[in-house]
DNA sequence: ACATTGACCTGGGAGC
DNA sequence: TGCTCCCAGGTCAATG
């Protein structure tokens, strides 16, 4: 299920295999994924048309071309895989991009599977692509917000929601998902049940940190694998990335004596320790 | 204005 | 073995 350090580590395969090259054919196998794709406005801006540059927002893959932008949300199963093969092999295949390489006119495709269809596949003519409607709300980037700790307090220190809720609000903030929502709270010792309002200021400043710790070293570890994650030539993310409280529940803590407890929040499991998150 | 809940979707695991 | 039920989760509309 990818959060940004998957969707980062797909970016930075997708990157070399795209950027000025061409797409020279793109086979839709279904019309809809989350909700209808604008098929005549993608191949528009995609077909025939030199890839500029490929780059993420939040959890979208951007493609820049001259006539415009692509964007490709993965969702909770979505896939992009790089093949030589442009027959779908995989159940579940939705569309194809033919990618001719400019150098040596070799063809690739880029095969987009997603069982379970909470992708989204969208585009923009122009150069506006921040006032589409994907990203116009969009909150702050964590990495590349300097001070993201004091931007959050800012931010936080008046919401009566749970600092949870408003870590994994992309109005806020994006691109912090379940998973690294519980593994920041917990290196930060913050309890996820807390009060925005009741969370400290110096306590804030510990999850801006944590959450670009936890982040960082996704990203650095080609994204944590679980279940239906794969980079783009199928190999799973590495194993390096330990978690400490996701999916762990009755499981001792790594830190103290008490174990992990998981309780529902706003209809999603939460993992954490009561003992050593205050 | 803010906070919470439910719908979307399918595969996989648990329980019977 | 085979069936049903439930859960996973990003996003957003609907509801409180």
């Amino acid at each position: 299920m990818p959060e940004l350090p998957e969707v980062e580590t797909v970016v930075r395969g997708l990157e070399p295999i795209l950027s000025g090259n061409l797409v020279n054919n793109i086979r839709f196998y279904r019309r809809d994924l989350r909700e209808a794709i604008p098929i005549n406005l993608v191949k528009k801006v995609l077909l025939h048309q030199c890839i500029l540059n490929v780059f993420r927002r939040s959890k979208y893959i951007i493609i820049e071309t001259s006539n415009g932008f692509c964007f490709l949300h993965l969702g909770m199963s979505g896939q992009a895989i790089f093949s030589e093969s442009q027959q779908p092999k995989l159940k579940h295949t939705h569309f194809v991009f033919s990618i001719q390489n400019k150098q040596d006119q070799q063809q690739g495709y880029i095969h987009y599977v997603d069982p379970r269809r909470f992708g989204r596949l969208g585009a923009c003519e122009g150069q506006g692509w921040s006032q589409h409607q994907y990203f116009s709300h969009l909150g702050v980037e964590p990495l590349e917000e300097k001070d993201l700790g004091l931007f959050l307090w800012k931010n936080g220190h008046k919401r009566k929601g749970s600092i949870k809720s408003m870590i994994m609000n992309h109005e806020v903030v994006v691109g912090v998902g379940n998973i690294y929502a519980c593994e920041s709270l917990f290196r930060a010792r913050v309890s996820p049940e807390r009060r925005s309002c009741d969370v400290e200021k110096k306590e804030y400043l510990a999850i801006g940190k944590e959450i670009k710790f936890v982040l960082k070293r996704a990203i650095q570890a080609g994204g944590t694998t679980l279940k239906d994650f794969k980079k783009i030539d199928g190999s799973n993310g590495y194993f390096a990335i330990k978690l400490s409280v996701y999916g762990k529940e009755g499981e001792p803590c790594t830190r103290c004596q008490g174990r992990v407890t998981c309780i529902k929040q706003a209809g999603r499991s939460t993992w954490f320790c009561r003992f050593c998150q205050k």
